[in-house]
Parts: structure tokens; sequence; C-alpha cells
RNA sequence: GCGACUGUAGCUCAGGUGGUUAGAGUGCCAGGUUGUGGCCCUGGAGGUCGUCGGUUCAAGUCCGAUCAGUCGCCCCA
């Protein structure tokens, strides 16, 4: 867990709103280039949409889920992830029966009852898209581009990396031949490999041991066992993906943790982020809606993670370009008098609601502290208004940078700025 | 869920083998006449030493537990 503040700290400077901001917006501006649009879902869902969805036998649903039963005693779910939501919002709204190709993203918190580590936490955020309703391996091409893009665009270096897990059918014959290859050696499997060879086989591929990569070394590999439809389908991508100068890899371990998967699946893998070295992924899940109680309706996405791409871009020392939060104008007063202050309110009011970032002192600061305020703030203009200013009607207008000073009419204090403030 | 390491002002860190009122730098606040800022000078506030328990005449320091963080396993974003 972790909060993200205002200002940047020594210590984390990754976890500032402002960078976290300018993370967002590249994200937003370059999925609505592409037309995508937003899609919001609530946090928590009915516990069974993870579980008939992620499957109940992956980590996730198993061991990873924060779930409650709420007062009314139904159980309830904080999500894991963001493209069953969609599923289930879509369905619910009808918006595949109205839009023949739906091009959604998102941007969300994420809950995993996980051990924290850097780059993993238990509330994390996603910065996603989901595509439904088309088959082409040109959109496949385009979602996958989009998220290399992402980062790219940012300066971040990361790696692609590729595998199709083809169709129901295809894994079903699949598994059985794994399991067939892997039987006599069954017992010298870590512990984890026998588990999940009864549980869940394709995820034996996914293992790090090196005894169990030993025994899996010459085993049958999924992308034999697909039929011609999805053969050709992946091949199609490959050859888009080259069009577009993407550079990829293909990982016949590449399984990913969630059933709903079909065909095309990648993860994007980046350099110096220690053990969490995944900074998205994602690919097709072609029955999924149907799974959800929808129309068959093909879809695939991805999902990047904020935090490690912030981490990515603290360890390449990168700053994407932040929002300037500084005033354009600051006020001094000076003087007793309460009609000072009155027309300080009053002119910061006006100068705020004609779009001029504006502020002044509450502390009761002396006129000198005042002035380092503005500093502090980075304002670009001082205004001081004293007894004089307020008898004459003007201000006093000094610009920090230059430091030229020059007495105006107050009520043309809103128009210069304007004119300065573009 | 498993293993290793770490935990002292807001921040970065000092505090040999246990010994009085726990320090520095930085930041913060104030003052250097509330009519001209950045620098500078002076002063000040701020810590139940992560928490609980134990050993001891005495614990920031030793022991145990717990929590949190970091790193690795696992998994993934």
């Amino acid at each position: 867990m972790y909060d993200v503040l205002p200002y940047p700290s020594t210590k984390e400077p990754w976890l500032t709103t402002a960078r976290w901001r300018a993370v967002e917006r590249h994200f937003r501006e370059m999925v609505m280039r592409a037309g995508y649009r937003e899609i919001r879902t609530p946090i928590l869902e009915p516990t069974e949409l993870f579980k008939r969805s992620i499957g109940e036998a992956t980590d996730i649903v198993s061991k990873e889920m924060f779930t409650f039963v709420d007062r009314g005693e139904r159980s309830l779910t904080m999500k894991p992830e963001g493209t069953a939501p969609a599923v289930r919002a879509c369905i619910e709204h009808g918006l595949f029966a109205e839009h023949g190709l739906l091009k959604l993203y998102y941007i969300g918190q994420n809950f995993r009852y996980e051990r924290g580590q850097k780059g993993r936490y238990r509330q994390h955020q996603q910065l996603g898209v989901e595509v439904f309703g088309a088959h082409d391996p040109a959109i496949d091409a385009e979602v996958l581009a989009l998220a290399m893009n992402f980062f790219t665009s940012l300066g971040v270096r990361c790696k692609l990396h590729i595998n199709s897990v083809g169709t129901a059918e295809c894994r079903a014959r699949y598994r059985e031949a794994l399991k067939a290859y892997v039987a006599p050696s069954l017992q010298h499997l870590s512990e984890e490999g026998k588990m999940r060879y009864e549980v869940n086989p394709l995820r034996m591929l996914d293992t790090k041991d090196q005894r169990d990569l030993a025994i899996l070394a010459g085993a049958p590999v999924l992308r034999d066992f697909l039929t011609d439809d999805s053969s050709k389908h992946f091949e199609q991508l490959q050859g888009y993906l080259a069009a577009l100068n993407i550079p990829f890899a293909i990982d016949d371990g590449l399984v990913r943790g969630f059933d709903y998967y079909s065909g095309t699946v990648f993860e994007i893998k980046g350099e110096g982020l220690g053990a969490q070295d995944a900074l998205g992924g994602g690919g097709r899940y072609d029955g999924l809606v149907e799974e959800c109680g929808g129309t068959a309706v093909p879809g695939l996405g991805f999902g990047i993670g904020m935090e490690r791409c912030l981490l990515a871009l603290e360890a390449l020392g990168i700053q994407p370009p932040q929002e300037d939060e500084s005033p354009i104008a600051f006020i001094i007063t000076a003087g007793e008098q309460p009609a000072v202050r009155t027309t300080a309110v009053t002119l910061l009011h006006s100068l705020r609601s004609s779009g001029i970032a504006a502020d002044m002192d509450y502390l009761g600061k002396n006129f000198r502290r005042q002035f380092k305020r503005a500093d502090d703030l980075g304002s670009r203009f001082y205004i001081i208004i004293g007894e004089d200013e307020v008898a004459s009607g003007t201000v006093q207008l000094k610009e920090r940078t230059t430091g030229e000073q020059q007495k105006i009419d107050i009520d043309s204090v809103v128009q210069y700025l304007s004119g300065k403030a573009l």
C-alpha cells in the first residue's frame, strides 16, 4: 500500500499526483486518438463474476482476492482485474448489441491479496483497453501496438513476448498431450509442478524451477496443436507486427494467469525492474462474453501496470512532462486597513473567475515573507496592494523574472494578465 | 503463502562493547519595523527511538513476539 502525494518526496519521487496525471494523460490521449472510449466500473462485483471468468483454479481466484460477505449475505469481491467487470457492464447495458465494434479504455484500481513488494501492491492501478466484436488479426496488432507505443513514446525500453494459446479445443488436446509427456517424470516434478499437473496443467509451463524446466524441455509445444484458423491468425498477426516494425519474441511458455484467454496472448517486460518486470500484458478472450452470460462476441485487451510504469520511468531518470501547478499571480498586501484585504480577496476572485491561476497569503505573513511565499510557489507576477493603491484604484504589478514593476488600474489587471497567461 | 534484511525529528542519516536532559544537516515556523522577494544572520518548534513484552540497578542499544517496509520465491500489473 502507498499514498500518492501532492509534493515529491526524496524517498519515492514517483509517488506524486502530478507525475501520475502526466502518465494518465499520455495514455488517455493515445487511446482516444485510436478511437477508444472510457468506461468506469465499480470496485465491488459479485464474487461469482471472477470465479466464472478468471477461473477457480487460478492463483488470483484461489488465493488473491479481497472477498467478503455483505449485510445481505452476498459474496462480493474487490475487482482483481478490469476485463471481467467491463464485460459484465457491457452485457448489462446492451453495448454489444448497439455497437458492432466496441473499443473501450479504462484507468482503474485493482485489488489483490498478495505479499507486498516493490512493483507489487495490494491495490494497484491499471491502464487498459478492451476491444469487442472483431476477429481480424489486424485488431490484435492494433492493441499490441498501442501497448508497446505507450511505453516507447514515454522512453521506456521493453520487450514484447507473444504466443497463441489457441481455442478451448486446442488447449484440451494439448493438455492431454502435455500430461502424457510429463506423467513418467511426475515424481521428479516440484511440489508446485505436481499441483499444477492436477489442477491446471498449462501453468506447468510458467515455471522458473530449473528441474521442472529440464523435464519440460522436450515437451510438446502448444503452437503445434493449434487449429488451422488459429495458426493462420497468429501468423497474420506476426506479419502486421513486422510491418509496424514492432520487435517481438515468440515465447512458447507464455501462458498467462487467467483461464479466459484464447488465441493471442502477450506480455511486455521491462528492464531493470527486479522480480516484478511485467509492465503489462493481455490477449484475446473470444469465449469470455459468452461465459459471462452474453452472446458470442470476441474480445481482446491489455492492462498496463501504472506503478511499474512509473517505477521504470524513475529508474531511467525520465520525467514525463507535468502540468505547471504554479500560480500566474500572487497578491501581496501591505498596511492594516481592512479595505486592503477586501480589495485583495475581490481581485483574487476575479482573476480565478477569468481562468487565471492566482493565490495570496492567509497566514498574516509580513510584506517580505509574502514575497518569499510567492517565490516558493513559482508565481510569475506579484500584485501589490497597499493603502495608496486602494485609494487610487490601482495595483503595483511586478514580474518576477525581470523585476519590472508598473502601476496599473485595478480594473485592467485581469485583462492584462489574460494576455500574459497565454 | 514461504525465506532474508531493515525500522531513530517531515526528509537524509549519526548515536563503539547497554549508563544522565537522543544529535546533525535539510525542511518547517518566527524575528531582522507589513512598501519590494530569491541570499544571508539569529532564534524556535518538532522524536513515547515502529509496537508490545522480557532480561537488567539501568535498554535507542540485548532477547522474544508483532506490525510495516525492502529484497528474493511464488504470481502478476
